[in-house]
DNA sequence: CAGGATCCGTGGGGATACTG
DNA sequence: CAGTATCCCCACGGATCCTG
């Protein structure tokens, strides 16, 4: 047992308060919208996350990896190396609920934004 | 214009870091989860945190209500003062997404436990 | 290319005391 | 009863440099 995201932050029983420690994190919530439509690599992802340095990059995805929600693929065969990263199984089951989350975000911002009008 | 978690983290676009950042905070989990069943009073829903702190109850419903997820009542008819929490519209809206995140944490719990087992 | 190590600053949250 | 005010600490994340 070495996924750190199991226990609640408070110690009270609350599976949301589990999936809520896995998501959070500056970074993770870009990279898993953007593993979600397909596998990147390395500086590929770093591209994409404008002021991310390498070491949060590193940081956020080891603890996808820990939470299993992502897996690292290494080629060994160039050099240098290329690594790769994707949703794992469980990954992908937590696609519905982040696009649920996506989805609601949308909406709720947009609510805001007509809220201002009145 | 103050709820102030439209703005992400990391300043690209991402609805799903938006909807982290409301939810994000120590006790807001289990303090929606409560509130989702019922409307609590302050201290009723002090009594159901055990480790909570009165100043971080506070915190976290006033920026719960900064961000319209949920609404203070006050009955000024009684002294001492009755407050009570429940609910907004725009909180009952993000219950279906709570609890897919809850039912998602519950399963992701269960699949580890029988990883270990194997 | 894909990171790890180190140093350091900031703000989220704890402990405690005070108030309408 | 339902909060604020103040002080303080530590972990999250930034900047920079080093490595297989």
């Amino acid at each position: 047992m070495d996924a750190f995201s199991t226990q609640t932050r408070h110690g009270e029983v609350c599976p949301l308060d589990t999936t809520l420690k896995i998501l959070d994190g500056k970074w993770k919530s870009i990279i898993l919208c953007h593993l979600m439509q397909q596998d990147l690599r390395y500086t590929e992802l770093l591209n994409t996350l404008p002021g991310c340095t390498r070491r949060m990059l590193s940081l956020q995805l080891s603890q996808l990896i820990t939470d299993q929600i992502i897996q690292k693929d290494i080629d060994t065969s160039f050099v240098p190396i290329k690594t790769s990263y994707r949703l794992t199984a469980l990954g992908q089951s937590l696609v519905p609920v982040i696009q649920a989350m996506d989805q609601w975000g949308t909406d709720y911002i947009q609510t805001l934004a007509q809220d201002i009008q009145d």
